[in-house]
DNA sequence: GGTCACCTCGAACAGTGTGCGAGTAGTATC
DNA sequence: GATACTACTCGCACACTGTTCGAGGTGACC
């Protein structure tokens, strides 16, 4: 595994080839189903192949490597990542981060990758050009152009990542989520003994109900106006 | 790997033994060195044992798991991130995000773990309750307090994990910086054709020399204090 | 009919995490 | 001092992984 990124999959000739049998396409649509399906640890090669009613190393005439499947894999991710043409720069940045948010957590497997596998594909590059697009005619003059952009991009998966992290391992114990608070509180009660404000913090929240799904999701949203109100300031 | 995240390792009790020969402590200590050594995939039992005079499976008596071995050694990740008991939030926020960063430079396998484990260990609870004691004390209320915390968190982990990703994959090829961008130019000019946006940047930077180490550095410098600037705003 | 590029795939290799059960060594109890 | 018991180590084995290699097939062009 990732012996060398560089050259990725985007940075190879693609075979022009006779398009019968298994096609890349055909290849990488079957492992976006299996990985949604099963997971990032059921996606072995041979599972894939029997997907597609072929063996194992028939792959392999038409990706390189897993590795280079997992690159290709990634793009499918950022398909749905659209922004419109024209948009003032707060309105693309936010479809942006909405977007790219909602489309880990359609594909949670996805969220531990998403930092590292590098992103060059199509599909990922069209949709940094509309958000640069958009920073652009906002007035971001120079690198800042790059700075704004990178700084929304950074916010997004950090927020994300572990959001769909922790739901989807949650998922995978078969445990609800009142049945994991039932199950953590006292540990981390005795964890949170000497660490006063974690403590305090605890205890407040364990007299009125409250729902860590919604909580996160208005974290994101206050996290990202604060970020964006910063970034306006810069504009001028 | 990942079948049942929850309980972790820190939801269980620890065996109280003979501390003799191995010890979990010395296997953490062992794995971090072997990680740091030889990155993420070179980590197996076999080797970790091998590393100590040990059995592979003498391992699994003092771990319960591979993934559980991974929370511990997750944690050590943290150790570095020490915040002053006294500090102003921004000062406070600031010296969390560069800590932060600076342990996932030291540690670059941890880039692929660090938002996918949970962070319940010893050092990670105390960064964060040192930091959300500094959120407290300048004057967050309810459940500002998390969500500001959160927003510093989600924007210094999606900054630093690719940009540690990217160097330590870099250093895989064993290419230089020059080198890359040579092999990789053509490619991306082909691939920016049709991104107007993207394209232009790309040229608007051929010509300048532009070191990408430092534009990141200083990419993550302003969106941190950008961030900063929208959480203050919140503050009344 | 021959040649050649495209494509498939079975066998094999070196490696992985981990369950099981046998074995050892040090301490506590009678 | 013998017995029991707990803490701990570890070899074997299983089911699996990604990937290489080389032998085969199959259609298109000369």
């Amino acid at each position: 595994m990732s012996a060398k990124p560089f050259s990725s999959v985007w940075t190879r000739e693609r075979k022009g080839g006779r398009e019968q049998g298994l096609s890349r396409d055909q290849i990488v649509r079957a492992a976006v189903e299996l990985l949604d399906a099963e997971g990032l640890d059921a996606l072995s090669m041979r599972k894939l192949g029997a997907r597609l009613g072929a063996g194992a190393t028939s792959l392999y005439w038409h990706v390189a490597n897993k590795d280079e499947l997992i690159e290709l894999v990634m793009d499918e991710v950022y398909a749905t990542v659209v922004l419109p043409e024209a948009a003032d720069w707060r309105e693309a940045a936010r479809v942006f981060a909405y977007a790219m948010r909602q489309a880990v957590f359609d594909h949670p497997w996805s969220a531990s990758l998403i930092g590292v596998v590098p992103a060059l594909g199509p599909n990922a590059l069209t949709a940094s050009d509309r958000l640069m697009g958009a920073f652009v005619r906002a007035g971001f003059e120079g690198i800042d152009v790059d700075y704004a952009m990178t700084a929304v991009v950074s916010y997004t998966l950090g927020a994300t990542i572990p959001e769909v992290a922790f739901l989807s391992s949650l998922e995978a114990t078969g445990k609800s989520m009142t049945e994991l608070q039932a199950a953590v509180d006292p540990v981390v009660m005795k964890l949170a003994a000497d660490r006063p404000n974690l403590l305090e913090r605890y205890r407040s929240y364990a007299g009125q109900d409250y729902d860590p799904l919604v909580a996160r999701r208005l974290a994101f949203e206050f996290g990202l106006t604060a970020l964006l109100d910063g970034l306006g300031t810069r504009l001028r």
